[in-house]
RNA sequence: GCGAGAGUGGCGGAAUUGGCAGACGCACCAGACUUAGGAUCUGGCACCGCAAGGUAUAGGAGUUCAAGUCUCCUCUCUCGCACCA
């Protein structure tokens, strides 16, 4: 049964921009996405990376948001208290650099573009509460992050310092070690350069052993990730140790993971910045010592920490005593020792560390083995390379035939307890450096007065607004410091005049607690409401690109840990399951407009409709893997949608006398497709549940519709049971195309919406097979098939097997050993 | 160098617990319908072979009645970290 072009009637036609207008009006007006907490349901809350509105949503946004809709709209027509909102991540750079370059404000074209976007986002039908929409440059989001830099700085856990700090020059400004990419700024990829500012930092690091801790309990973050912020953070056990100087005044005190090997440390490298480098150096050196620091200075970082850079090092004139073989080790500053981890001083052990050994070569500095290999005998005097491996200790006096291992344990309680030392941990982390020299973004809510020194805002004066009245010139940094008007303010102690700060909080900031928000974005009384995000935190799905392992996914975990400490909410990790959808690639590069290979969204909404932009991204691969773009492949899945709406309007005549299944009546064609529809329910709810492989799932009902198509039903029964087959091909297609399978569920006869229907469950006994096909093996290679009943004994089977026409050859002449049934 | 992941047709990808390798889709080929087709439908499509059959999951060994899947070695690619003491 097939009606031919002609005889279709105009409205048969798939018209998918008229279809998905009219059901995103229906959508809207009935706000069918909206949720509030109801503790009769199981909330689930469902969250993907908020986008920057830079002006338009790209391929990647089309796939990860068809990703989360798919897990929102399934697990809604599961029962679920679905959260699913969206938001803005709005301050930033672009929207700054665009209002020097129109002579505008960069809050018209961050509004002007969340409006185009918002647009955007409803043609393709995601299902979002809207009502929770939020902008992180809205006073009303931002004023409650002063609130909360507030707080912490009364905690201690925001502060100011004076350090060197990454700076961008093309951005003219700072940024945090995790924004700095192959020495390169994160944002526009230029030269990160090295600039001694004064700055505020949050202090990650006193949460540095929980955010270690807790990564051994997200079993819902792929490993990649976990490992990532691992190394981020960078743990590490060791000893402090301190070296008398030769002087009798003070000492140097080392970080160390290699106790096992002090007395084999012959010398002393000092990073150049390392305060005592010039109190140590003697005057006959001060010239060459004065030249080193300098020419390290200049040198940028990112060259200084490259393995492959020339170790240097200058004689400082002084000694310190090894506190274990009582020799004398000169003191040298060295252009590799980082002044930012450890110590800033490295016992160097020239035998057992490649580095030291290349530093003693170059400077003739004496070798010390301390540590042997198993059967050989290390020699000082014919050694090409460090022995860094374990060994029995040696030239160690007490710990003398001590393996390595042990001995690490053994020196650092020794030192311990002669307080030469102490066992200690050392991070890699950093604090996190907030400070931005920039005006769209959130003030950070200081005052500077001359006799009261730093004086927080006091909280009935937030919030600290952005001004309005400000020129975009692009010239001289922060338009803020040079507001006269913003900057100066009378002190909130003293009343005296004072200084308002002129930085802003890195964006990050604002992306590290959104997710909380959302669970009371209107909430007027704090950052947050305590009762509301106890209900929907954690998030139990968090979808985004993998960009964010270790910035936006640290902070964030940062964040939700210091909130916790200062009791807004009870969750200690904000998202118990993450995942990281690959990127969209076409041409073999990611899609960019640098590359022109952007494939947008609107031209591909225009001419296929959402539902097929949403279908193909889900189709061309699992959520995780990179999706290869192909135009060919959207002109596929467009197919298969019209195959879909044919297939149910060529069958509609079937479906309208259609009553319950009578399975005792069914024919056995009917059972085979009522077997089909069932197997697929199945399938589809288990690659949804529980892999999220969307891309098998779609196939499945694809498969469905092959089945159905070439099914040819025409007893009294097959009104019902193809009711049943498109009803349920529907349903299962709803997460993906919702506009569509809206239009159809509603010209099968339903008056509800799919929207509000549950998701089909498969019937037990629709799907037993009642023949199964069994592989005959003969030494393992396969040699027949056979069909017969499902529940067949083995003798049955093996009697069918044996005596099979394609077997028996194979078993002429030869004795059988032995029989496997499986 | 360290860590993680990957390698399957012309292409994107299936194979969930060791049990028919290549589902589904794209591309391609043939046919049907058509005034027409960049529409639709039917069939074909890993490789070699007329066929029977044989060979195939980066390469090599192994375990097993049976290996894409488990073990060992090698190669290649991607990502992250990297002078971190």
């Amino acid at each position: 049964m097939r009606v031919s072009r002609k005889d279709s009637t105009v409205d048969q036609k798939y018209t998918p921009i008229q279809i998905e207008q009219k059901w995103q009006n229906f959508w809207e007006e009935n706000a069918s996405y909206a949720v509030t907490e109801d503790k009769n349901k199981q909330k689930y809350y469902l969250l993907e990376m908020f986008p920057y509105p830079s002006g338009r949503i790209h391929m990647g946004h089309v796939r990860n948001y068809s990703i989360g809709d798919v897990i929102g709209r399934f697990k809604r027509m599961r029962g679920f208290n679905v959260l699913h909102p969206m938001g803005w991540d709005a301050f930033g750079m672009p929207a700054e650099n665009a209002a020097i370059q129109n002579n505008s404000h960069p809050a018209k074209w961050t509004y002007e573009n969340i409006d185009y976007m918002r647009v955007q986002l409803k043609k393709m039908g995601f299902s979002y509460d809207w009502s929770r929409e939020l902008a992180t440059c809205d006073l009303d989001y931002y004023r409650w992050e002063q609130k909360i830099f507030l707080d912490m700085f009364s905690k201690g856990l925001a502060y100011k310092k004076t350090s060197f700090v990454n700076w961008c020059p093309t951005c003219e400004t700072v940024l945090a070690n995790e924004q700095v990419e192959d020495g390169c700024c994160w944002r526009c990829a230029h030269d990160v350069k090295q600039k001694e500012l004064d700055q505020w930092f949050f202090r990650i690091t006193d949460y540095a052993e929980e955010l270690l801790e807790c990564t051994n309990q997200l079993s819902g973050w792929p490993e990649r990730v976990l490992t990532m912020q691992r190394n981020w953070i960078g743990k590490s056990f060791g000893c402090e140790i301190d070296f008398p100087l030769e002087s009798g005044e003070g000492s140097v005190r080392v970080f160390t993971t290699r106790q096992d090997t002090v007395f084999g440390a012959t010398f002393m490298s000092l990073a150049p910045e390392h305060p005592l480098a010039h109190k140590l150096t003697t005057s006959d050196r001060k010239e060459s010592v004065d030249a080193f620091i300098e020419k390290v200075q200049k040198t940028d970082r990112i060259k200084r920490t490259s393995e492959d850079f020339e170790k240097e090092g200058v004689f400082t004139g002084s000694y310190c005593i090894n506190p274990l073989t009582k020799a004398k080790m000169p003191i040298y500053l060295a252009n590799f020792v980082l002044m930012d981890y450890g110590t800033g001083a490295v016992m160097a052990v020239p035998t057992h560390d490649q580095r030291d050994f290349d530093f003693a070569a170059k400077y003739d500095l004496p070798l010390r083995v301390v540590i042997q290999p198993a059967g050989e005998d290390l020699d000082p005097l014919s050694m090409s390379a460090a022995y860094t491996e374990v060994g029995i200790l040696t030239n160690s006096g007490q710990f003398d035939g001590m393996p390595s291992d042990a001995a690490k344990e053994s020196i650092a309680d020794y030192l311990q307890s002669a307080g030469m030392g102490k066992k200690t941990v050392n991070f890699r982390l950093r604090d996190w450096g907030i400070s931005r020299q920039r005006y769209w973004g959130n003030p950070i809510p200081v005052i500077y007065c001359d006799s009261c020194g730093v004086v927080p805002v006091p909280e009935s004066d937030l919030p600290v607004k952005l001004p309005m009245d400000v020129a975009f010139t692009g010239e001289g940094g922060s338009p803020l410091a040079k507001l006269d008007s913003f900057i100066q303010v009378p002190c909130p102690k003293c009343k005296q005049p004072a200084r308002r700060e002129a930085d802003t909080m890195d964006t990050f900031v604002q992306s590290s607690w959104y997710f909380l928000r959302y669970c009371c974005p209107d909430f007027k009384m704090g950052p947050l409401d305590r009762e509301r995000t106890d209900y929907w935190m954690s998030v139990d799905q968090y979808i985004g690109g993998i960009e964010h392992a270790v910035l936006h996914l640290l902070y964030a975990r940062f964040f939700t840990k210091v909130l916790r400490d200062l009791g807004y909410i009870k969750c200690d990790e904000p998202f118990t399951n993450l995942l990281t959808q690959g990127m969209v690639i076409k041409d073999g590069a990611k899609m960019s407009k640098s590359k022109g290979n952007v494939v947008d969204p609107n031209a591909l909404i225009d001419r296929y409709g959402a539902d097929t932009a949403r279908l193909f991204s889900l189709f061309a691969a699992p959520p995780e893997k990179d999706l290869d773009w192909s135009d060919q492949g959207v002109d596929g899945t467009f197919r298969f949608l019209n195959r879909v709406w044919r297939l149910v309007h060529d069958r509609l005549g079937l479906v309208k006398q259609s009553g319950a299944v009578k399975t005792e009546l069914l024919t056995a064609e009917e059972k085979n497709l009522r077997r089909v529809v069932h197997k697929t329910i199945k399938k589809v709810t288990e690659d949804i549940e529980e892999r999220f492989h969307f891309n098998t799932a779609i196939a499945a009902v694809m498969e469905l519709l092959n089945a159905l198509q070439a099914s040819d039903l025409k007893t009294a029964q097959s009104g019902p049971v193809m009711k049943e087959a498109l009803e349920s091909m529907v349903l299962l297609l709803a997460p993906f195309v919702p506009h569509i399978t809206e239009e159809l569920w509603q010209q099968l006869g339903n008056t509800t919406v799919v929207s509000e229907t549950a998701w089909p469950e498969y019937d037990r006994e629709a799907v037993v097979d009642e023949e199964v096909l069994v592989v005959v093996q003969v030494n393992g290679k396969l040699r027949s098939k056979i069909t017969v009943a499902a529940g067949s004994d083995e003798e049955t089977l093996k009697t069918l097997a044996l005596t099979d026409d394609k077997i028996k050859p194979f078993l002429e002449g030869v004795q059988i050993r032995k029989v496997i049934c499986v």
